[in-house]
DNA sequence: GTTCGCCAAGCAAGCAATTGCTTGGTGTCG
DNA sequence: CGACACCAAGCAATTGCTTGCTTGGCGAAC
């Protein structure tokens, strides 16, 4: 890492300082195709990150990957971090999806929502495609407090999801151990798995 | 990382290539303060490995940790790398030979060995001094293809003791699952708690 | 309908800093 | 002396990121 280039650091309030629209698409004058790049360098970020580290990957490995040059990357991105942030933020909101989605419809005893619950987490680990989730267990060492911030909020409520099933399974005594411990360590175990 | 010095490659065979005999002690005149300063490049390595990843740890940053220069590193090891798997190799050494001691003496039956085993594992995850085995798990993928064979033979050693008890477990009933399946996700389990 | 201004998107080129590693020398101790 | 362990200085390559400019397409004004 080159370090924050200090010099450079003064914005001169002059240029529109592009990329800080990215996060917010507004309107667009053809919006379907407007964010498939930005959605293009994401998946092949994660991919990119899953195979080699963050560290390990370059920006240019990524603009390369999409068919950009080196430096085209930062106008959909302010820097390499928020990439990497990105590639988690999509991977969670992926994983809420889906698990919500597992567990939506009619009521169901909770042994049962366990079931699903193990089913569709190991899925979201190995489904092709889902090299985001990994990203997150492999480089969460890479991100910036600030933005872990943000990554921590969404992890807590598919946290949350599987602590309400087990405390559950924990009343009915079904669930001998400690509910929060047992999470951490039935996750630890699907997760160990990638 | 600056990649690999491509030009610098060839060894030329001039220079008596001094770092080759770091991985035999031999007949040093005086072994014990010899070995102190790698060893204390080992361990400096390992706890700021795990801090930072070994990407994010820069030899001046170990160096600096035990009062070298940039470059001394370098005596005592070829390049980064075999300083890397150095410490992989600490690590699973220790953790063979707590292992080996907690199961040592009298014969006993498998609940207990099984009850031991864990305990061990857990103990050689997070005692002080012990970022070896975290190493090991953050930043596996770092290390090249050709140290890896090395530390697999030793981490063979170490599930091969796991897999003997639980086999044994298996044949006596109290372990339901496939054995091998077993121990991946117990393994995993407690790991997740680093 | 064509011209004009404008914007999203990206390119080409390069800067500044970092980083792994090398080389030649130096103090020290047996 | 001579080896051991280390330092000082620096090289070459890499890397994140910036800057100024080009291009294609759009809508409004003429």
């Amino acid at each position: 890492m080159p370090a924050k280039p200090r010099l450079a650091a003064l914005p001169l309030a002059i240029a529109p300082k592009r990329s800080e629209r990215a996060a917010a698409p507004a309107n667009a004058p053809s919006p379907a195709a407007a964010d498939n790049r930005r959605a293009d360098l994401v998946r092949e970020a994660a991919r990119l990150f899953r195979e080699k580290g963050f560290d390990g990957t370059t920006i240019r490995d990524i603009a390369h990957a999409v068919g950009m040059r080196s430096g085209s990357p930062f106008y959909h991105f302010a820097n390499k971090h928020e990439l990497l942030m990105a590639v988690m933020e999509e991977g969670l909101r992926l994983g809420l999806d889906r698990t919500e989605q597992a567990l939506a419809g009619t009521a169901m005893p909770a042994t049962e929502r366990f079931r699903r619950l193990v089913r569709t987490h190991y899925g979201i680990l190995h489904d092709s495609g889902s090299d985001f989730i990994a990203v997150m267990l492999y480089d969460w060492r890479s991100l910036p407090a600030q933005y872990k911030r943000r990554i921590i909020e969404l992890k807590d409520r598919y946290d949350a999801i599987w602590q309400r099933t087990l405390d559950e399974l924990h009343a009915q005594g079904l669930l001998r151990a400690d509910a929060k411990l047992a999470r951490l360590m039935i996750l630890g175990a699907i997760n160990f798995s990638a």
